[in-house]
DNA sequence: TATTCATGATACAGATCTGTAGCGTCGTCA
DNA sequence: TGACGACGCTACAGATCTGTATCATGAATA
């Protein structure tokens, strides 16, 4: 099973496919799942409405694979950092927030798609909320995993209190840019680290 | 005089309009606006399609009566409190956490309807996103205004912070249900407060 | 009693949306 | 060369949605 150039129609395939995902996942991220039509997404990839419902059973499976690749590229930034970073957990997450404050005060930023997704469904058994709901919980266990190398006295509290000033950046958006999202950011997880470190704090 | 009959014509409107409204906002908090369809709130709220386009233009102008409506009440609720504790702005702050926390924790909570309603309408001119963008805008004013009474080395960047962990509060959701959010929230404060009152942090 | 007016009930117009059917085209491979 | 399979195109079915038109009802008021 060759990958690239002489299978042919499976590349063809792939590349159809690769188009109505791309397409479809920045229209969805721009406007709205709900907002977005199939025919609208069509006419914007180039492709037949027939290829579309091809390639994806029904738009909830095109908006689920959309929120998959989102969250698999967000995974792959994440692991790229981590990797640069070895054994320096505290500098891993000042470059963590780095590229997440990057990733707020960037032009077209309209919040995270995993929980948007959740404020446009509420159904809990939707397909892309399940995945946006893993994606959370992923989130919280490696801010764990990394607060815990940081040898702090309570891991788990600052792990879920970066939980919350990251997906507090992530829904306020714009309101953090004229701040600077980064450098603030990594200034209040600082704070935090550091009281996280005495044992004064470690009374609830 | 019977509140129900013989009131007269002007306390049935307003009754009508009141059960538009109330019935709208439990169905767009609990399914998103753009889920809920105008007949569907007609028959939950036994009223006529005709009385509800009498007293509201268009669907969008029932969304926006809607948010104006949970601005409303949200800043009700904060003069409430903020009454009780004049002239102490740390247990006022440990207050307004209090309630917000609660709230979170409520069952069927469902994120910021202000929030929400961004993640649903990208169009920036949308009436709706124009009352969602001006109350996060006044509840930062409010925390300026409430750290500058904290009598704080950085109240700006104190009130941002705060900003930040209520939002993310308000997004997390669910996700914060274990830890019980209010004394999570009260105990982030503190700890953020103590750094901003030295003048040690006041960098950057 | 006659009028007015908010509401209820029903039907419908017009647009939009998801998903499918039918058919033609073209490149690949046996 | 002929079968195969992916794709494009058009049309459409069926559902749903917003908003309106039409008419009846019933209570308050003059």
């Amino acid at each position: 099973m060759p990958k690239q150039q002489s299978a042919g129609a499976t590349d063809t395939v792939t590349d159809v496919r690769a188009r109505i995902l791309a397409t479809a996942s920045a229209l969805f991220y721009r406007e709205g799942t709900r907002a977005v039509g199939v025919d609208l997404i069509v006419a914007r990839s180039g492709v037949a409405k027939t290829s579309l419902y091809r390639h994806f059973k029904t738009k909830d499976d095109l908006i689920e694979a959309f929120l998959l690749e989102e969250d698999q590229s967000f995974w792959q930034q994440w692991d790229m950092v981590a990797a640069a970073h070895v054994g320096a957990p505290d500098q891993e997450l000042d470059a963590q927030l780095q590229w997440l404050g990057d990733r707020v005060a960037r032009v077209g930023y309209r919040g995270c798609p995993q929980i948007n997704i959740a404020a446009e469904y509420s159904d809990e058994s939707h397909p892309a909320r399940k995945v946006a709901v893993a994606h959370k919980a992923e989130l919280r266990r490696r801010l764990t995993v990394l607060a815990t190398a940081m040898n702090l006295a309570q891991p788990t509290r600052f792990a879920l209190q970066l939980a919350i000033i990251i997906d507090g950046a992530l829904s306020s958006g714009r309101a953090l840019h004229a701040e600077g999202p980064a450098p603030f950011l990594q200034q209040t997880a600082r704070t935090l680290a550091t009281a996280a470190r005495s044992a004064a704090s470690a009374k609830t």
